[in-house]
DNA sequence: TGCAATTCCTACCTATTAAGTAGTATAATA
DNA sequence: TATTATACTACTTAATAGGTAGGAATTGCA
């Protein structure tokens, strides 16, 4: 049960992009100088993040990124969702896949409260918060 | 950050211990049965439980598990634990492999709050909650 | 206009882990 | 001593994590 490096990735992105934001675009390889990722690596997950429409960016000579919104208007669980994927617990909560047996499952409601929990915290966080 | 099946198994069985508890020594077989889980497998995460203490055993003839203490002594996180091994969502927190940048890191303290969460959560259960 | 700096896109690779099989030794009991 | 069970160790297979690699498209500037 770990938050894997596109999470943990993502999120020290995002919160550089937020400390260094001086208004004008921060290339890629300044963000991955700092933080210490491959730049490769760093490219996919930075599509990830610009997909979900949480950084401007701009293309070409000078290009690069950064944030779209303020940084609490940025919450925490909707970038680890993003990068992430799906980060319920337990498959049976994800509304796929549902078990044959959920109906009188004994544990079913034990995951729920588990994936509740979390998701309480998380989308109680926003970028601001770690800045 | 998904719960494997060692420790989902595991909470199932325990459950199915506490539910069929009758005194007498269940058989893997008839928990495997009721569970819908492959004798072989389950054979491994039993082991995990009753190496954690969890499970009174017998061999031979007429053998099995039960449970050797009370539905309401057993915190679902300790059986988690005991089978998903360490819980937490990131590396950095396990205490092992200390990250050489967290002195100033800026998402330790998210992290560290998420973990706390959720071992405020998994603690606060025991098996008697489920049954 | 052409070069350098940059993002964008797709495919590929490799080591680790999850999940499960298999075989055999050991023990108890009827 | 045959049967029914747990205990232990090694192996297998498929999926996923965590990257690499190469090149196309775009833009600013000398």
């Amino acid at each position: 049960m770990k938050i894997s490096t596109k999470g943990r990735y993502a999120l020290r992105v995002m919160v550089d992009l937020a400390i260094n934001d001086n208004g004008n675009f921060i290339s890629l390889k300044d963000i991955a100088t700092r933080q210490e990722i491959s730049n490769k690596y760093l490219e996919q997950i930075i599509a990830l993040l610009t997909k979900a429409g949480f950084l401007e960016t701009a293309r070409g000579n000078n290009g690069g990124y950064k944030l779209a919104k303020a940084p609490n208007e940025y919450i925490i669980g909707d970038i680890l969702r993003a990068t992430e994927g799906d980060l319920t617990p337990i498959f049976c909560l994800t509304g796929e896949n549902i078990c044959s047996k959920q109906k009188n499952c004994k544990t079913y409601s034990f995951w729920k409260g588990l994936d509740d929990t979390i998701n309480n915290y998380i989308n109680s966080k926003t970028l601001q918060d770690l800045v």
